[in-house]
DNA sequence: TTAGTTAATTGACAAGTTGTTGATTTATCA
DNA sequence: TGATAAATCAACAACTTGTCAATTAACTAA
C-alpha cells in the first residue's frame, strides 16, 4: 500500500530536516525555498517535485511528529479523557519539551499562525470527541466545542507560556495545574490565599 | 507635543485603510508593498518613509483600534477584575464582533502569529496586573502568571472559534459562559448531565 | 501671506526570489 | 538487467524589494 520510493521518502526527510534547522537560525518569513534546498544539498527545482510552499513542507514535517506523540497517548490514556488525566497531560509536556526549540520558535512572538492553530484546534478536536463518547452530543449544559476549545485554549497558552520561560516548572506541575484550573476553576484558588501580601 | 504633520496622519491612515482592506480580499502573504501603496493610491517610495515591513504597519494600525477598546473598558469595569465581570467581557465579544472581518481572518486558520501571540498576551498582561492589585504578587497557591495566562488562552480560543462559527451565539452568552468555566471550572458542568444521550 | 521646512512623487537601479521548462543523468524497483 | 521514475542542471521571464537623487507639492510657524 504505503510503498513510497526510496528516493522521496529520503529527499522528503531532508527537506524537512533542513527547515527545521534553518527555523532555529533565522526569521520563518526570511526562509527561502533556495535556503532550503541549499541546507538540504538538493536542487532546487526538487523542492517544487514535493511541495507547492514552505507551509506545505513544514505541516507534512509537524505532522510525523505529531503522529507519534498521537500514538504514544492512545496507549497511555486509556480511554480516560485528558481533562481529567494527569498522565497524558503530562507527556504532553514532556513532548513539548523534547521539541523545546523548535516549537518555542513556531508558537512564539514570531510564531505561524497556522501552526499555532491548527495544534489548539487539534487539542480541541481530539477533546470534543472525548466529550462526545463521555456524554453524548451536547448533553451537557454547555455545547461540547465551547468545552474543548476553552480547554485546548488554555492549555495552548500555557504551553506557549512555558516555553518563553525556558519552562520554569516542572512537566509534570504543569500538568496538575492545568487539570486543576480547568476542572475546579479559579474560585478554590483564589479563596486560598496564601502567606503573602492580602489586598488592600 | 504630538504635533505630526497633517500629511503624515494622512498617509499613514491610507495605508491602514488599504492593508484592512486587501486582508479581507487576498492571503496576508501574498500581499506586497506594492499592492498597499496601489490600494492607497500612493507612491511606493512613500511606504519607506513610514514603515520598514507590512507588519509594522498592521501593528500599528491595530494598536489604535485597540487602544479605543482599552479605553472603553477602564471606564466600564469600574475596578473589578476581568474574570469577574460579565460586562468587560461581554464588551469585548461585542468589539471583537464589531471588527468580524478582520479578526476572522487575523485569528484564523491563516491568520498572523504575531497578531495572536500579541492579543493573547495582551490579555494576560492586563489579567496579570488585576490578579497583582487584587492579591498581591504570587500570593495564591497558582502563580498570577499561569493564572492570567490560563485565562487569556481559553478566551483567545473562544474568540478565535466563534469567528470562525459565524458568531452562532450572543456576545452575552459567551462572556457568560466564559466566565462561569474560568470561576467555577468543568466539575459543575460535567455533575449536570442534560436529558440527551448518557455515556455507555 | 510668505519663506522655510518637510513630505510625497517620479523614474530608475541592482539584487534577489519565484515557478517552470526541457534535456540529461542517476537511482530504484520488480 | 531493463524499464521506470526521481533528481539534476541551466536558463527563462516576471516579479518584488529596498534605495537613490532630483523634483514637485503641501504644510507650519512667524
Amino acid at each position: 500500500m504505503e510503498k513510497v520510493d526510496r528516493r522521496v521518502r529520503r529527499t522528503r526527510a531532508l527537506l524537512g530536516q533542513a527547515l527545521r534547522d534553518l527555523i532555529l537560525t533565522k526569521p520563518y518569513e526570511t526562509i527561502t525555498i533556495q535556503d532550503i534546498t541549499n541546507q538540504a544539498d538538493l536542487n532546487r527545482a526538487t523542492f517544487y517535485l514535493h511541495y507547492a510552499s514552505k507551509e506545505e513542507l513544514l505541516m507534512d514535517s509537524l505532522k510525523q511528529q505529531f503522529d507519534a506523540l498521537v500514538e504514544q497517548l492512545e496507549v497511555e490514556k486509556n480511554g480516560r479523557p485528558m481533562w481529567e488525566n494527569p498522565v497524558t497531560l503530562r507527556l504532553i509536556f514532556e513532548y513539548v519539551a523534547a521539541n523545546g526549540d523548535l516549537f518555542k520558535v513556531l508558537l512564539g512572538p514570531q510564531g505561524q499562525g497556522h501552526v499555532m492553530y491548527r495544534v489548539i484546534n487539534y487539542i480541541a478536536q481530539v477533546d470534543e470527541e472525548e466529550l462526545e463518547s463521555a456524554f453524548g452530543q451536547d448533553a451537557l449544559p454547555i455545547p461540547n466545542a465551547i468545552l474543548a476549545r476553552h480547554f485546548a485554549g488554555a492549555l495552548f497558552a500555557l504551553i506557549s507560556w512555558w516555553l518563553e520561560q525556558d519552562m520554569p516548572y516542572s512537566p509534570a506541575y504543569m500538568a496538575e495545574t492545568i487539570q486543576q484550573l480547568c476542572m475546579a476553576g479559579f474560585i478554590p484558588v483564589l479563596a486560598e490565599v496564601g502567606s503573602g501580601a492580602r489586598a488592600n
